[in-house]
DNA sequence: GTCTATACGATGATAGAC
DNA sequence: GTCTATCATCGTATAGAC
């Protein structure tokens, strides 16, 4: 922790405790003691205590979100390409895949995980808002596609059911460390690739139910 | 609000801001304030903030549990007499059909429903364990039931599902006052009837998706 | 039994010395 | 860039009025 600099180790720090104890009941001075810094560092350095969870939020959203908009755009170029339009299923796939693969790549990409997960359940609007504006552009572009995909259902079905999935998804997200119905939690008990694929199944299951 | 005891302004002040605050950001001020009640009432009355929120949980979670259990026993005891076995579709309805139905029946328990919906994706283990313990017993009967219902469905496959079915549940619960994708959010947009059988059709979807 | 007034240690935030 | 001092506000506890 301590080879990094000030900001960088506030950055960890509250990554992993807005994420594990929660925004409002993380305080500055538990920040400050973990990130080895002072109490005043995080304002010196952020502002305040909710420009450091945008800064948090920043760090790691915008290089993932430019992965799943890299993935998306794959899958469309390709069915523009062959004329044949995009299936659900790999636009998903685009969308989610990249999400729960970041997670396993260190322990803060986990927390991180856990923590956006949980902000779309979020009551209070400048925390939601501080990670949806930074997420429409995403929902919009898979919007688009999943439209293309299944020309057949009603638009106002469609987004019902996304949001239905993004509801499952910020579930799994959320679950990094303790799960509703079994003990060993769900990413302990099904191996991370097998969650993947069972997560897929089951929302894409749920977009093409009959109407 | 004046009319009830200072006990009841308290728990309907605390369903209120605990729901569209969060629990962590709400102050007991400001809750004394809402309740038109003393500062230290909550400290009286119930022993603690934490406490509070047990009663605030405890006062509708019950009798709530009361009403799924018996639409559970029921569609339970008909396969048995019948000699059919229960269909997942029934079992689920039993479940969900209440929880949404008894979120219209007042502001307060639109409130409650949310503030338990955001309870599942909870960080903090004493605020998400002082519902979970409640809504365990319920869950073993659902997924025993469920397990009668699809029997060729391994184990651990069908965990899994019922806990993506919770995390679609939980985020619509949360719903109440907004949605990620649209502004109308989408229990506005929705018919009330309409919002619960497309919720069904997607998680039966997705619980009964080849495996 | 209920409630009020008040006090205590800890919190988020900031200003100014270094 | 960093730190100390400071302030209003937080959850909680208690003594005593009704």
């Amino acid at each position: 922790m301590a080879q990094h600099s000030t900001k960088i180790r506030l950055l960890n720090a509250a990554e992993q405790l807005f994420a594990r104890e929660g925004f409002h009941n993380t305080s500055l001075r538990s920040l400050a003691s973990l990130a080895e810094a002072n109490l005043a560092a995080t304002n010196y350095h952020f502002g305040s205590k909710e420009a450091l969870l945008k800064a948090v939020i920043e760090r790691r959203l915008l290089p993932l979100n430019q992965i799943r908009e890299t993935e998306i755009e794959k899958v469309l170029s390709q069915a523009r390409e062959s004329n044949i339009p995009p299936t659900a299923d790999a636009l998903l796939r685009a969308f989610i895949e990249p999400t729960l693969e970041f997670r396993n790549s260190s322990s803060g990409a986990r927390d991180f995980i856990s923590l956006i997960g949980r902000s779309l359940n979020e009551p209070d609007e400048t925390v939601r808002n501080c990670f949806l504006s930074l997420i429409l552009p995403i929902f919009q572009v898979l919007l688009e596609g999943l439209r293309e995909a299944l020309p057949q259902l009603p638009q106002k079905i469609l987004l019902t059911r996304l949001e239905f999935i993004m509801g499952t998804m910020s579930h799994v997200m959320c679950m990094s460390s303790h799960s509703i119905l079994n003990s060993p939690s769900l990413t302990e008990a099904l191996e991370q690739n097998e969650l993947i694929q069972q997560l897929l199944k089951f929302v894409l299951a749920g977009l093409e139910a009959p109407e």
